[in-house]
DNA sequence: TGTACATCAGTGAACGCGCGTTCACTGATGTAC
DNA sequence: TGTACATCAGTGAACGCGCGTTCACTGATGTAC
């Protein structure tokens, strides 16, 4: 006997979810703090009220958008960072898990890109929340890595945090070639791997 | 004999400085894309109407605003970057600068921070443009110091433009510490410039 | 210096429109017996 | 299995409000002579 959701259930979430689908395509064009609730309700199909039981406000919805668009996140995260054999090979897989993102999530990315530093408190405070999230565990898949041997803490954390905006920057610029040819991608994707490479220099020379 | 404006023109200034310092007021609670016009001039106490006569839109504002963000940053841009005695110097130099632009000119900074990534494609062209702009001035810095001796062209713009973003990365934290205890300010401080040190000692090892 | 005309920054009324929110409602789904 | 009642996701009308934009205007400033 399998768990079933209850008809009613069951329908609700597919409005909840036709709403959070159609507020981030809105979003592609606009932030959050200009998207209005009936623009939402219209491109669903609903009437205005029914948004009321779903959320709040789109403050509210955008929240939900975030733990959508991050929360899906942290198992990447760590492989991304994961040891390799070869500190370029680390590189390499991580530069084309971030394009491989952007190119499967771009609405998601650009959400999160644009809301980060957007106009709506609660939603600035999820992304910042979310992104410490990683940063904590980007520092500790960090320190399961024997080159991090003599490293402190905070020091760890210092270089987690530097290679996540490093992710995020890149998730971003990637986002702006999307619609232009692989070659600008490619050229993307060469920079993005020289800058790691950089980093990771100074990582290796840290505790000269 | 000085050249004075006309009273007319000095008057037509005087409005617009007024409508250009209104909005970025209003911009630190929301983002450009939700900004109205009336919201502009009734801060301003001019008729709606009056709008016109200095920007065709808020989009139009917005730009103007970019111009005068990012323009009069380049100086000091080039004094960040600038060799010093001893790499440390110029690293707590630079850090120091920024914390200084960014109590000096919140406004800015923020407008900056949400814009680059917001709603309103006119205004994320001319960052786009302006920071572009700063990287090559920061790599053409670089080029300067004996340090960058063997360096490719295209290796110092990547680091250039790692600079740059950590400049602005940086100023968004600061940005956040505006309200806090003194305490947060020194952390971020200190984040950053170890950030900046790592990224250092990356440059010092690129052609090893 | 004075006069007659041109310019144009800012005004104020008016417009149609979409907004968020309220409210009482409907009717399918769920539940108790 | 059938019946009677409760729940509640979605409806549709109504509200007051602020929006961007148009238009003809006013009256101080500028200019030509």
């Amino acid at each position: 006997m399998s768990h079933t959701l209850g008809v009613r259930q069951a329908q609700k979430q597919k409005t909840r979810r036709a709403l959070l689908d159609a507020a981030l395509a809105l979003l592609e064009e606009q932030s959050l703090s200009s998207l209005g609730l009936r623009e939402v309700t219209r491109a669903v199909g609903v009437a205005p009220t029914a948004f009321y039981r779903h959320f709040r406000s789109t403050a509210d919805l955008g929240v939900a958008l975030v733990e959508e668009a991050l929360g899906s996140l942290h198992p990447m995260i760590r492989t991304t960072v994961s040891p390799a054999e070869d500190s370029d090979e680390r590189i390499d897989r991580a530069v084309g898990l971030i394009a491989g993102h952007v190119a499967a999530h771009p609405a998601h990315v650009r959400f999160i890109a644009r809301e980060r530093h957007g106009g709506v408190q609660p939603v600035r405070e999820a992304i910042r929340d979310q992104l410490a999230r990683f940063a904590e565990e980007v520092q500790a898949e960090l320190a399961k890595d024997p080159q991090s041997a003599g490293w402190h803490d905070d020091d760890l954390l210092m270089l987690a945090g530097l290679y996540v905006d490093q992710m995020l920057n890149t998730a971003s610029l990637f986002l702006e070639t999307l619609q232009a040819p692989e070659e600008e991608r490619r050229r993307v994707a060469a920079v993005a791997t020289r800058r790691m490479r950089l980093i990771s220099i100074g990582r290796g020379h840290w505790l000269d």
